[in-house]
DNA sequence: CGGGAACAAAAAGTCAGACTTATTTGTCAC
DNA sequence: GTGACAAATAAGTCTGACTTTTTGTTCCCG
């Protein structure tokens, strides 16, 4: 997945990357681009590179005199892709997978809305498909195809909305979708309560009703909502 | 604001980031380190490190025998700050504040309504105090006091959410209201209606009542949509 | 005429070393 | 204690040489 070995300076962000955002080195501590370029066995360029781009990220701050500090966890970019990877395939999974099915619960919902005033035909039939496809995959442990499905519903959902700032986070609910049914607990068949209310997403988005497809896509989000236990009592 | 000048690297992100986000130059551009490099009177590592971070916005993708091609910009990371900062300050600042604004409205009465759980009694205080503000500077052309006053209380909401992603939208909405005061065609004094509704949202907070602490804030937002004429017909 | 292998060129990538500059810290005199 | 001055430190910058990957071309053979 993504760009693996993009140059040494990606080799050496594939490393530290995921151990600042683990939490490995706590907030306040500080690096030494000298000494990391020598822990990783790079020349100091390479490693001043890598160094940029944790602080593009807000994930450490470069001073003169003190060195490369790490920044506390409220000030990162954590919409960064890259970083909500890092988060992702750590210890900090769980939060990380809770706070984005919660901004999935406020986007989706919205976003399949303004999907059902201006989705075009193309993107209609492709919502049918995929929808049709879920329904296909979804009896006798046909996971991974149901999985792409769904991944391509939520994405085409994002991107017909018509939002630049929605399409882009189709990366992430898939990353999440993907996330569910390989690491977490995945029951045996998807619940064919949610296989249909994809389906009748799909029917709202085509006859153009905003409302109901909004409505339908927050039962889907609350669903997904109550898999992780964040409960509205 | 932010950080001017934080190295030389950055001064050429500063020219360099702006123009790229402003469409400068289109998807599939080629640009050259070496000649940038000159352009801009820098050394080649000084500029390799400005690349370096334009290429982890996803802005540019550097490719060794072709060079530095500008991406299309349904691939950048268009929740960066630093690419909001720059789009906010160039040609596509319309479409930008568009899309901010429907992301505004996703997302903060869901932010408002997690708040109405689990804010603290500080941030319940915070909240009143700001909200009274509001109130105060509402009449007699004290815009800035007002806007102060706005954008602490729509932090505040999205920090009090508890959750993460939420919170870190808190300067993006900031400088969306900020720009609607200092950019913007502003009325003489604020709608006397969202201030009330800003009033209210604070008691329903304090009060623990999410339903109407959701709904209350999406009456905020669906003004802020109706300013920028994005209308539900 | 077509296809593939060898070759050449181009641009990013890497490295090493010398030098500059800002910032902090410590010291000393007042 | 306060102020100024000096030293130490780590990032920042520049330069030049070298390596590696990719692309495009050329040329030979089927």
């Amino acid at each position: 997945m993504s760009t693996p070995g993009r140059g040494l300076h990606g080799q050496v962000l594939d490393t530290l990357g995921p151990a600042i955002t683990a939490g490995e080195y706590p907030p306040g501590s500080v690096l030494r681009t000298d000494e990391l370029a020598q822990q990783f066995e790079v020349s100091r360029s390479v490693m001043r590179e890598a160094v940029r781009v944790l602080e593009s990220m807000h994930l450490v701050e470069s001073r003169r005199r003190v060195g490369v500090t790490v920044r506390p966890k409220y000030e990162w970019n954590v919409y960064d892709p890259q970083v909500i990877r890092w988060r992702l395939a750590g210890a900090d999974r769980p939060q990380q997978l809770r706070s984005l099915t919660v901004l999935r619960s406020a986007i989706e919902p919205v976003a399949a809305g303004l999907a059902a005033k201006y989705a075009t035909a193309e993107q209609c039939a492709a919502l049918t498909e995929c929808a049709l496809g879920m329904v296909a995959h979804s009896r006798g442990h046909q996971l991974e195809g149901y999985l792409v499905h769904d991944m391509a519903f939520h994405r085409v959902i994002l991107t017909a909305s018509g939002n630049e700032m929605f399409a882009r986070l189709g990366d992430v609910v898939a990353e999440v979708l993907a996330g569910r049914t390989h690491h977490e607990v995945m029951f045996e068949d998807p619940d064919p309560a949610a296989v249909t209310l994809h389906v009748q997403v799909a029917e709202a988005v085509r006859e153009g009703d905003a409302v109901r497809a909004e409505e339908l896509t927050r039962e889907i989000t609350v669903g997904a909502l109550q898999e992780l236990d964040i409960l509205a009592p």
